[in-house]
DNA sequence: GACGACATGTGATCGTCGTCACCCCTGCCT
DNA sequence: AGGCAGGGGTGACGACGATCACATGTCGTC
């Protein structure tokens, strides 16, 4: 399945764009050329940082392959997860635009292959070509979104039964539909759920048990089955 | 001070052109020349809402004169304050942008002059401008920001007091300095402030006093003074 | 199979803060 | 002046969840 890929820099990343939502490669021919010319691939290990809080922007990566954690830290080594990135996913794009620092820490979960752009290069390559200035825009505001999701789920929760909730019904958007309800694959710790969420482990273990006995979610292993939506968003207030 | 701004299209927005930040205003000329062409002028009274929450985006607005709050609200009745928006910013960008939902509700808190695009005519104008893209990418960028700013406050405080001053760090940024400090105005309520850091409202009346009472803020009427920004970013734990 | 590392499960305790209830003050309207 | 509304201040109370402490489970490695 796993084709041996190289490291040297040759066609533009078919594991991207295998995904259905590639994001810079859906760019015009021209503009895909000079992208492959100046972009550089990486391959981590797991536990890799690419980039830290507060630091200056660097350039733009392209995750090819793995998953990418973003997360936020506090001074005390308390943390917030903003998101898990899959493959196909941008990274610090923002930090690039702006040239303010990146606004997170992004760490690989396991091995990963990695897309890099120069920060200089980005933007000579951005002010060749117009058109992927839409696809940045578009990002960018992905990004924000993303966000506003989450001060969504921190804000207007209260209680970790709601947040809990909202995350496994935004969770569940990718999994495959059975006759049993909606089946996902649950790749996070509960310390890692409880970061996403802003709550202790102990009380993410808890509220599964919650919901467990009340028959909203039913766990098998890694798998997590949701027979109802609509109960789930009910215990949401989505 | 304040000139009779009559409410006919004419010479791009004065208003703006004042504050440091006039986004839209520092475009090429003839960019500035077609914008002004399809953008209208509003005023509105305070109370005034111009878009919801999970409406589909009409267009981008452009504050000129007023304040404006930018809010999420929960089923329940809950409110978050994203941010309070001054002259010359912009709103409802990304939604425009990716065409999907505006995220936030934009109210005005006094009586205000907007600039409006309808979002077929800026889309045709960005896409005749590739210059006007970057500062709309810039744009986004600071959005996010400013909302993962919001995800720190929220997700990494463990305490009201926490919350409050890195709320009133953020508020006298802005604030003139004097021999007894940073003087701010503070124009909003505790309520208000209640719903930008996410608390009640008692709780940040007693987290007020607490500040008072440690010589941390002192405060006159509307005036707050902040004698020393380290002991203020000490609670923050920036 | 034994060990260690890490994830999960569970009880007990305790502090913070949300909620309710009420009072006071100021400004505004008539 | 009187009345009213909205903002601010304060006490009492209770719940939710953080924290600590430890038991159990699971997996990979030697």
């Amino acid at each position: 399945m796993a084709a041996p890929y190289g490291l040297e820099v040759s066609r533009s990343c078919e594991e991207c764009a295998l995904k259905k939502q590639g994001f810079f490669c859906n760019l015009p021919q021209p503009a895909l050329k000079t992208l492959d010319a100046i972009r550089l691939t990486n391959r981590y290990p797991e536990g890799a940082i690419l980039f830290v809080e507060q630091e200056a922007p660097r350039g733009v990566f392209v995750l090819c392959k793995g998953r990418i954690k973003l997360s936020m830290t506090s001074s005390e080594g308390k943390t917030v997860i903003l998101r898990i990135l899959q493959p196909g996913e941008v990274l610090g794009l923002h930090a690039v635009v702006s040239g303010r620092p990146y606004q997170a820490t992004a760490t690989t979960l396991e091995p990963c292959q990695v897309n890099f752009v120069r920060r200089e290069d980005f933007l000579r390559f951005l002010s060749q070509q117009s058109a992927a200035m839409l696809h940045v825009a578009e990002q960018l505001s992905n990004s924000y979104e993303d966000a506003c999701e989450q001060v969504r789920s921190l804000g207007l929760a209260h209680s970790v039964s709601e947040k809990l909730a909202r995350f496994l019904l935004q969770s569940s958007a990718g999994g495959e539909q059975t006759t049993q309800g909606i089946r996902v694959r649950m790749t996070m710790t509960h310390e890692e759920i409880g970061q996403a969420i802003g709550s202790a482990r102990e009380t993410v273990t808890r509220t599964f048990a919650e919901f467990k006995k009340n028959h909203v979610i039913a766990v098998h292993g890694s798998v997590i089955c949701i027979p109802d939506r609509t109960t789930l968003a009910t215990l949401a207030n989505t």
